[in-house]
DNA sequence: ATCGTATTATACGATTTCGTACTATCTAAC
DNA sequence: GTTAGATAGTACGAAATCGTATAATACGAT
């Protein structure tokens, strides 16, 4: 039976990742889908729970406990949707600023020495692929199934 | 803040491709996770528990769980390890295989829908991507770190 | 042979994630 | 404005996963 050659290997290098962020991350006291929302938020907060859902792919349900364990311990905020009050907005707090700085330190190293290895151009191929995975599982999404 | 060109694009292909997988396997009654380990048990089976949790990733007492369910609907079965008492030999039973094949040509045409999509050399160049990741990843394992 | 250590797997309570039901709010049609 | 349906998030019990302790076996050093 042949291997799969794209499937396969992206399993494979996802879980590498896993295990090695892993280590890297426990030492900050932040699982790894904690870490990964926090920097995140870096990035994008304040943005509200649902596009965290959409990204992440969390269920909505899991998220609400995500969210209420790292507010309780101070590392991002809840605030009111100044648009929509069926929503949140999820805003990051110092402590969490400072714990995803460091995480984001972190995966930038992790990214820089993976590129250390690399050709001019792999990137793109790379790129290239991961946008026909896109597009591929996008199919699903038609509302109505031709029949 | 620049986006991370690899982790990211990695991160978002393998949640779009659960998402279209998730929805096709679930009609045939196994999780992700137990349908990834009856199609690995196609190719590899009769295999160990710790061959399954090394590829897996899972905790061993999780994969204790996992297989548990699995050998009590019938579709695998541990076996006794010929040279080693500590150890099961995980089989797969008929009733499981058939759901394995099943599973086996959806990704199978998945993975030929991505294919279509790409030129020729791209899947080089991105093996050479995750042949990175792997060698990265892997500088954790020495036993003992330089001081 | 035996001791010490590593390996393999399970048991079981704790934590995390999930599925479903529910509330509140928004939006569009009338 | 009212109503119907869609959307955002939470509550809560169920299920999956995990961490740690434990038992049995293997294996190397002596």
């Amino acid at each position: 039976m042949e291997p799969l050659r794209i499937l396969s290997p992206i399993h494979k290098a996802t879980r590498q990742m896993e295990i090695y962020l892993e280590q890297k991350i426990k030492p900050l006291g932040v699982s790894t889908a904690e870490g990964h929302i926090l920097t995140y938020l870096l990035s994008y907060a304040p943005c509200s729970i649902g596009q965290l859902v959409r990204v992440f792919g969390f269920k909505r349900s899991t998220l609400t406990s995500i969210l209420d364990r790292l507010e309780k311990r101070g590392l991002i905020r809840r605030q009111l949707h100044p648009k929509d009050r069926r929503s949140w907005i999820v805003a990051i707090q110092p402590k969490g600023r400072k714990i995803a700085g460091k995480l984001r330190k972190i995966v930038e190293e992790f990214e820089a020495e993976i590129s250390s290895n690399l050709d001019p151009g792999d990137i793109e191929r790379f790129s290239h692929i991961m946008e026909a995975i896109g597009k591929v599982s996008a199919i699903q999404f038609r509302k109505k199934p031709e029949a």
